[in-house]
RNA sequence: GCGGCGGUCGUCUAGCCUGGUCUAGGACGCCGGCCUUCCAAGCCGGAGAUCCCGGGUUCAAAUCCCGGCCGCCGCACCA
């Protein structure tokens, strides 16, 4: 098979200090890796851009919110992660095989076995005498593993049980009520947030794309189903096309994914939420940005049984890798309502949103009236007690009185009271505002993955050296400047460009070796320009700026250094804008 | 968790089978010096290794044995 390029590309990393494994002097802890100044570098940068594409061009509706990584497990009783994120696992005796006890049970009994605990299954097992499905041998006690990882609140609150959240939706849902209000009670409303998350994995192999920790990125998305206002979807996804894999051709063994704008996609039934649609929209651009070229990524729907416990259609974005083949690096989620309603129901806060009518909806109730001045007649001085009986009943109540009492008075506090006070008469209101639970698309990204697969796109292998291939807006250092030999005065002037670059990007200094082995040096790291002072700069008062992935020079006057460089960086192409171009020196 | 394979300067590796001559050799990289006017030239010098950890066998362990840790592959897991 040799060696793949995940194994080129981590070892690259890893030797260039983007990333190593954490916790190395104490043997290493799988799942969990450090990052390097070049990692911190381009995962910022990645992050921002994704900030870019997802909320700063939708600043207008979505908003940006942070929330703790430590969580009461109230939240995740609600959330229904505390019951769907535990596995039981059970080994056969004879072969060793690992199975998920509840699909052995539920395959073999046909019969649902949600939230059982351990024991029971165990007992299932036993009772019904299942077997190892392979070899058919004895199988061993039912394990659980949590995939949560667990902690408590306080030092002396053993029984406040916390976990490290798994995703950050529920700090966006928990949240829902008091942002909608910020936004002026307005939908469509995006919340987001970039946060660390945790998932106790079982065993991660694989590396920096399977961690325990990590960062995620997610907008939950919400919005009234019955008035999407997904213009966006028509007016800026009908051109391009995204490529996805249906559940249904995965169920028949197709693996051939189809190729479709989103607007069609959604127009069509194929995803089922126009925001999820538009998000798989910029989704598919922002990994473009990233490195990856059309064809290369599609969006595979999850078969019903692979779904998460709370949504209801999920595309997984996957992108073409050397070693699996692919790998996911964002989820879609068509979480419906089913988080707001579990918190309403677990916190019973109101986390309804508020739709305008048209047209008023017209609402019939029943309602109770009574004579005031015939109480006062009756009852005189006692009057106020029968007020105060009346009013601390509450009207069902009392409707219920009225009509189960037989005769012509009913007794409230003791108190008899006769039915003609009363007048039972069916009212009609109008209302103009109806209560609803929005609906919710949730496009998710892991930070680490984006790095791995900007890395692997970026890693170019020629002749017998390496070029990293960033797009400039990752590239984690932008500019490296270099005097052409190491004498004086060229280094003098080399470092006074260095100084003035420094007060804006990321800069590399180079001295020492040849200039051959300093652009060697600087496209080994990512840098998309390098800068050169040679002798004709000291008499000349310019410089040259070398492009990376074309090794094109041109030279440009110190003064038009920062603009030139500017351009550059936001993808110009500087060689058609009229500085002298130089194909080779020689 | 199970089974297979592996772990030696920063990196790649020689040595392990057949214990001693290994105060562990080399290359790349790194540091210092010389040289160098455009795509990893050359020369000189230097620093750099708990041989993964612990225990055992032995006069003697990088080398043999046991246990552990970590990694890779397969089973399983991966919302």
């Amino acid at each position: 098979m040799g060696i793949s390029k995940y194994e080129k590309v981590i070892d690259y990393a890893i030797k260039k200090g983007f990333l190593w494994q954490s916790y190395e002097i104490y043997g290493g802890q799988a799942g969990f890796y450090d990052l390097g100044f070049l990692g911190v570098l381009l995962k910022n940068n990645i992050i921002n851009l994704w900030r870019e594409f997802f909320i700063r061009r939708h600043q207008e509706f979505v908003i940006e919110i942070e929330t703790p990584v430590i969580t009461p497990s109230i939240v995740f009783k609600a959330s229904g992660h505390e019951e769907n994120f535990t596995d039981y696992a059970v080994e056969c005796m004879q072969c060793h095989r690992i199975f998920r006890a509840d699909h052995l049970i539920e395959e073999k009994l046909n019969v649902s076995i949600e939230g059982l605990p351990a024991e029971d299954l165990e007992r299932l097992i036993n009772e019904n005498n299942i077997r190892c499905p392979i070899c058919n041998g004895m199988l061993g006690n039912v394990k659980k593993f949590l995939l949560l990882f667990q902690t408590y609140i306080g030092p002396y609150s053993p029984e406040n049980l916390a976990y490290l959240r798994p995703e950050a939706a529920q700090g966006m849902f928990i949240n829902f009520k008091r942002v909608y209000d910020l936004a002026r009670r307005r939908l469509p409303l995006g919340i987001a947030q970039i946060g660390k998350v945790a998932r106790n994995e079982i065993s991660p192999r694989q590396g920096p794309i399977r961690l325990r920790e990590f960062t995620i990125m997610e907008i939950e998305f919400f919005y009234d189903e019955t008035n999407p206002s997904c213009d966006l979807l028509y007016d800026y996804c009908t051109e391009e096309k995204i490529l996805i894999l249906t559940a249904e051709q995965r169920q028949r063994g197709e693996d051939k994914p189809i190729s479709i704008s989103p607007a069609e996609a959604f127009n069509d039934g194929i995803i089922k939420s126009p925001w999820l649609a538009y998000w798989m929209c910029i989704s598919n651009k922002f990994i473009n940005a990233l490195g990856v070229p059309n064809g290369y990524s599609y969006f595979e729907e999850k078969l019903p049984n692979e779904r998460a416990h709370y949504s209801k259609q999920t595309f997984d974005q996957m992108v073409v890798v050397d070693k699996w083949g692919r790998v996911e690096v964002s989820g879609h989620a068509y979480r419906h309502t089913y988080d707001l309603e579990r918190h309403i129901m677990f916190s019973k806060a109101d986390l309804y949103a508020l739709r305008q009518l048209k047209t008023p909806k017209t609402i019939k109730r029943i309602d109770i009236q009574y004579d005031k001045m015939a109480i006062l007649k009756t009852f005189g001085s006692r009057a106020g007690e029968v007020f105060k009986a009346i009013l601390t009943t509450s009207k069902d109540e009392l409707l219920k009185i009225i009509s189960s009492t037989q005769g012509d008075n009913i007794v409230l506090n003791n108190i008899t009271i006769p039915k003609n006070i009363f007048n039972i008469v069916e009212v009609e209101e109008q209302q103009w505002v109806e209560r609803f639970i929005p609906s919710v698309s949730e496009p998710s990204f892991g930070a680490e993955r984006l790095m791995y697969i900007a890395l692997e796109y970026a890693y170019n292998e020629q002749e017998d050296r390496i070029v990293l291939r960033f797009p400039a807006k990752i590239a984690p250092i932008k500019v490296g400047v270099t005097p052409l030999v190491d004498r004086e005065p060229l280094k003098q002037f080399a470092r006074k460009v260095y100084e003035i670059l420094k007060e804006h990007y990321y800069v590399l200094y180079i001295e020492g070796g040849t200039i051959g082995k300093k652009y060697a040096l600087a496209d080994e790291l990512g840098i998309p320009f390098i800068i050169t002072i040679d002798y004709d700069s000291i008499s000349n008062n310019d410089v040259t700026i070398r492009e990376r992935d074309s090794k094109r020079q041109i030279r440009v006057p110190f003064s038009d250094l920062l603009k030139v460089i500017n351009l550059g960086l936001n993808n110009h192409d500087i060689f058609s804008i009229g500085y002298p171009v130089i194909e080779y020196y020689s």
